[in-house]
Formats: structure tokens, C-alpha cells, sequence
DNA sequence: ACAAATAATGTAAACGCTTACATTTAATAT
DNA sequence: ATATTAAATGTAAGCGTTTACATTATTTGT
């Protein structure tokens, strides 16, 4: 396998003109260029990626840290950033980590083993304490996505779930319901937590007792969904609609309300959150919030090769969010259509 | 940010000692090992990762090359991939790429900068000739994803897609279907060059004549698939039977059966290939075979990390293809279920 | 007590590249 | 023709680590 020394053995210059050949820095004879590229050709060689990455201390390479997660909400996000990456030649180095201990460990590597120029960090379900252990007091600039930002130096893309929440609760009130129940995701997710408090601040607004409020854990998956409506079917009188915080929950919500003998949104409304690609095809067709993950990812991704490009060291001191607005789809499934 | 200089320096010891402790070779006695493991917490040390593979050539790093694929197709195998090679330890690095030129750079920097110690690379849309231009007679070695296996040196793991179209097409006749259409997915694609192949096969084998083959292109998209479909209602007599290359363009054919005015699976079955999510939840729910790309992902991280791990250079020498078996899943868009 | 064997640790070259500074070559001004 | 300036190219240190070989310390056998 060629080295540099080869090549520059084989073009008749030293290793500096060839260096200056193959990175187009410096001063360099077009007769002499053309020498250096004939043989780089003909020994078919490239660079050895990790002695440039040690010498000049960048790698062109951005890590991401992500939790092991439903496969479409990892795949939007992360195809958005490596097309928007790409195109600026840098590379995805993946580190995926099964929970929170693992996760801040990859990151950790990634910082401190200078692999990486940048890190995305998916972090729904870290907490506040284990934020602050991560040592990103680094040139290294970090996004972090869905995670609260309270930390300087942190810089935080989250999705604007909270007044998404609102609205879409807002628009079954508007539908007549009061009694609107909520199917929670996985503990401690950070989404899922404002999509909430979103749905509670707009049964506030409205006047809505406590006492009025129904709610049901799921975790994310249909299956969860399935049984979390199946419980909330249960309860006396029962709720006319059920927001569930994705619609993987939502789907299945709907499916127990069929198997009921029941009818959505006739005998009750279902609605959700995400707008993953099935929710348009079900029967009734999922009202839903869009959540452009792929653009999401674009941004993130945008956002984090300027402040690597950036020569200045605000990252380490300012505290940045990024609000990503989001939009309610109307469908079949919340009743709107039947009035 | 503190090197093994400063650790060894604050530890007392060599930066050799302190080599054996973080990489636990050689002897070293238990109180010399607390001190240095001291100094690494204290100091927040993690080593150069490009050092230690230049200085190792390994990396522990696999090395992925994607064309821009669909978001679904391209999660599911990369999850499989991704979790698998972390359990033992590994990372993905991605290179995704726009055409097969940017695809066989991709490959060849990764393979020749020695960033990567195995290569994955899909390649739906590669021909022969670009293949046998890959630089694979290395060390490295490379597992293929869907491309013809021709190569001494080169493994390839493949869906079984001719036999299971062979399959779908026979389930058609069997429900007395003569006049099948078949629509082709992107151009030069192998898996959908494969799966015409064995429509072509099953029609042939019950003396169906070509005259009575139809046929119409798209590049698996939904949009594609309802314009193929629509061409395809156009001709005389019709087809009662659709199979398509994909489930996307078989989910846009029933859209476009249903704004026809006719009826799945009444007046035409439709048949898919892949079985996406969301084709149990159309009305009718798609009959399709099921593609399990996930555990695909795994078998090829594991086809890989074998290889990377055995002394055997036998992978540089030996062709060799992994065929995976599928599924089918009959559901209501065939018309089985009416009989 | 001393020699031999083993454990533990240190020295420094090397992995492959980049680049600051030095040297040589070529072009320009007088 | 010669001096000055600029272009082109070379030298070699060093990025941070690993590890073969060497040296020192410790343990064991006689």
C-alpha cells in the first residue's frame, strides 16, 4: 500500500510538493503538479486519513451519539444530516448506545479522542444532572437535540412541541370535546413531556377542571397505544377524544377503538402526533402535527458546520435554542369533516 | 486537552506503562495501574483515537457507502448493521453518495486512507465493469448489499428476489390471473432487474406467452406507481392482475385503481414487493413479500466482523454470495381472501 | 549471600502525514 | 552582467500513540 514517500520517490519531488499537489496548498509548477498527479495515479494512492486527521488536527468527520430509537424518527432525522454534511464533504461517524450511561461514554470518546470536528447529541432522555457532566468545554462544538437548554455553551434544536400541543388540544375544544384524554410516551422523554404540558396548559386556558383530565402511559409504540386506549375506553363516563403524544400510539388507539365496536371519529376523536408516512393511508386517515424530521435534521446539521467553520468561541459561553415550528394536519380521524 | 505525556507525567510512570494500563497489554503491578488510572480521571484523558490507528492500523471502524436511497430501505439494513458491530465494539462511519462515481470515491478513500477496517457498500445501481474497478484486493475487507456476485474477493449478500417473484407471480395464476402486468422499479437497479426476472420466469414456466406481458416503468416511488398504473388501465383488454417491483408503486397503483372507479381486488389485484409499515394499514391491506431488512443488516455485520477478525485472506480470493429468503404476506389487495 | 530467572518499567523509533522555515531556482530590475 | 525579488521546492520536526527491545527491580533457588 503506497505512502506518501512512494509517490514522492516515484514523482521525483519530496513529500512537502507532494503534500502541496495533494491538498492544492502553496506554490506548485504546473509541470511538476502533473508529475506528482502521474504518480499518484498510477500507485493508486490515498491518503492515510488518520496521519492527516493527527497532523493538522481536523477530521472532517461530525460524530452522532443516538439513543437506540424507532427506526423512522432515527432514520429522518440522520438522512437530513448527512445529505447536508455531505455536501460540504464531511462524514457521519455513528455511535449508537442502548441507554444514558453509554451515550454520554460515546460522546465522551468522540470529544476527547479528537475523532470528530462536531457531535450531534439525540438525547430525549437525559437528564438535567447528566447534561452538565458532559464535558463539552472543548473547541468542539456540540448540538444536542430534544433536550432542554440551560447550560451556556449549549446549543439545542427541539421541535416546538409545546404550542403544537396547544393548538392541536385547542382544536378539539373547538370540536365540542371536553373530555380529552392523553397518552403519554416513554418516561422521561423530553418531547413527550412538553407535548403534555402543552395539553394541559390549553385545558387550562380553557377552564377545564383537573378533575376533568384523563391520561394513560404508553411508550411510544402502537402496541402501548392499543392498551392505553383500551384502559381509557374503560373509564366512566369515557373520554370523546384521545390526543396521543405519537401516532404510532395513535394507530393503535384506533385499532382498540374498532375492535370495541366503537367508531373514529363518530363515537370518539383520536388524534396525533409526528405525522409518520402510514398515519395518511389508516382508515380514518390520523390528524396529526407534522414534525419535518428530515428538515430538522438539515438544520441541525447546517447549524453545527458554521460554528465549526466559525472562528469564534461564542459556542462555549452561549446558551442557543432552536425552535422548530410545526404544523397540524387535518384528517378523518379528529371529526372535523363531519361538521 | 491532556496527552499520555501529561498522564504519564502526573502518574510518575512511562507513557509506555500507561499504554499497557489503558489497553490492559502487558504487565503492570496493581498500585502502578491506581496511580495511573488516577491521573487519567483526574486529567479527563481519553487517547488520540487517530494516533492509536495510525500507530495500530486498526480502528475499530466500519466504513458504509450508500447511494441516496429511500429513507425506510436505508434505515431498517443500516439499524440492523449498526447494532450489531456495536455490540462488539465497533463504529460506522457513512459515506452516502449521490451517483456510483461519488460512491467508488467514497469507497476507494475509505479503503486507501485506511480509515476502516471492513466496508460495506450498497450498490443497487453499479454495473458490473464499475465493480471490477473497485480497488478490493486489500486487506480491508468489503461486504456487498444487493449486486451481482461475480468477483473472486467479493462477498455479497442478496434478497432472494427471483425465486420470490417467481412465487408472488405463480400465487397470481393460481388465482386466475393470465394477463399480469409487471412495473419495474429505477433503471438499472438489481433487485428490481431480479424481481422482473422471475415474473418473466413464473409466466414463462406456465406457457404464458410474451404477447401477453405488460409492463410498465417506474423508479419506486408512490407518484411512479400510480402513473404506471394508470398507463397501464389504458391498455385493452386490461390487466387483472399488478405486481410491483416495490410497495410504494403498488400502494400508488391502488390509488390510482380507486380514482379510476374500479375496485382492488375486484376488478384488478395488486401485488407489492418489501412490505413497508404501512401496507397492512391501506384499505385493501397489500399482499407483498416481506423484506426483513433489519435482520439483513445484521447477517452482513456479521458477514463482515467475521471477516475482519479471521487471519484467513480467503475473502480476497473467494466469491461468495449469501442468498437471504423471503416471505410472502398474503393479504386482501391479491383477492385471495375472496375465494 | 549471591546468582539466575522473572516481573516491571523505560527508551526511543516509527506509524504517515503536514508545514514552518530554509534553500535553490527563476524572473525581474538596474 | 549583476543584484534583488519572487517562485518553487526541500528539510526535518512533530502531531500522539504503540511497542520491540533494553534496563532495572524483584523474586527465587542454591
Amino acid at each position: 500500500m503506497a505512502t506518501i514517500v512512494d509517490v514522492a520517490k516515484l514523482a521525483g519531488f519530496s513529500t512537502a510538493t507532494v503534500s502541496r499537489v495533494i491538498n492544492e496548498t502553496g506554490k506548485v509548477k504546473i509541470t511538476t503538479r502533473r508529475k506528482v498527479l502521474n504518480a499518484i495515479k498510477e500507485l493508486n494512492f490515498s491518503p492515510n486519513i488518520s496521519a492527516q486527521i493527527l497532523q493538522s488536527k481536523q477530521s472532517k468527520i461530525i460524530g452522532m451519539v443516538f439513543p437506540d430509537a424507532s427506526s423512522i424518527y432515527f432514520s429522518e432525522i440522520i438522512r437530513g444530516i448527512i445529505n447536508l454534511v455531505n455536501k460540504y464533504g464531511f462524514q457521519i461517524i455513528i455511535g449508537s448506545a442502548h441507554d444514558e450511561e453509554e451515550e454520554l461514554k460515546t460522546a465522551s470518546r468522540f470529544l476527547n479522542g479528537r475523532t470528530v470536528d462536531g457531535l450531534v447529541m439525540m438525547a430525549p432522555s437525559l437528564t438535567n444532572e447528566e447534561l452538565f457532566n458532559i464535558p463539552i468545554n472543548h473547541n468542539t462544538p456540540v448540538v444536542f437535540i430534544s433536550v432542554p437548554p440551560e447550560k451556556a455553551g449549549m446549543t439545542t434544536v427541539v421541535l416546538d412541541n409545546f404550542n403544537s400541543a396547544i393548538k392541536m388540544t385547542q382544536h378539539l375544544i373547538k370540536l365540542g370535546h371536553r373530555r380529552i384524554a392523553f397518552i403519554h410516551g416513554s418516561p422521561h422523554n423530553y418531547d413527550s413531556k412538553r407535548r403534555y404540558a402543552g395539553y394541559l396548559k390549553a385545558l387550562e386556558n380553557e377552564g377545564i377542571p383537573e378533575s376533568l383530565k384523563l391520561e394513560a402511559e404508553g411508550n411510544f409504540t402502537e402496541d402501548s397505544g392499543y392498551k392505553a386506549c383500551q384502559q381509557l375506553l374503560k373509564t366512566e363516563p369515557r373520554p370523546t377524544a384521545i390526543f396521543a403524544a405519537n401516532d404510532a400510539m395513535a394507530i393503535g388507539a384506533i385499532e382498540a377503538v374498532k375492535d370495541s365496536g366503537l367508531k373514529v371519529p363518530d363515537n370518539i376523536a383520536i388524534v396525533g402526533f409526528d405525522d409518520i408516512s402510514t398515519s395518511q393511508y389508516i382508515t380514518p386517515a390520523l390528524t396529526t402535527v407534522r414534525v419535518p424530521l428530515y428538515e430538522m435534521g438539515q438544520l441541525v446539521g447546517k447549524t453545527l458546520l458554521q460554528k465549526i467553520n466559525s472562528d469564534s468561541k461564542e459556542h462555549l459561553t452561549v446558551a442557543e435554542q432552536i425552535v422548530i415550528p410545526l404544523e397540524i394536519i387535518v384528517r378523518e380521524s379528529c371529526g372535523a369533516k363531519l361538521k
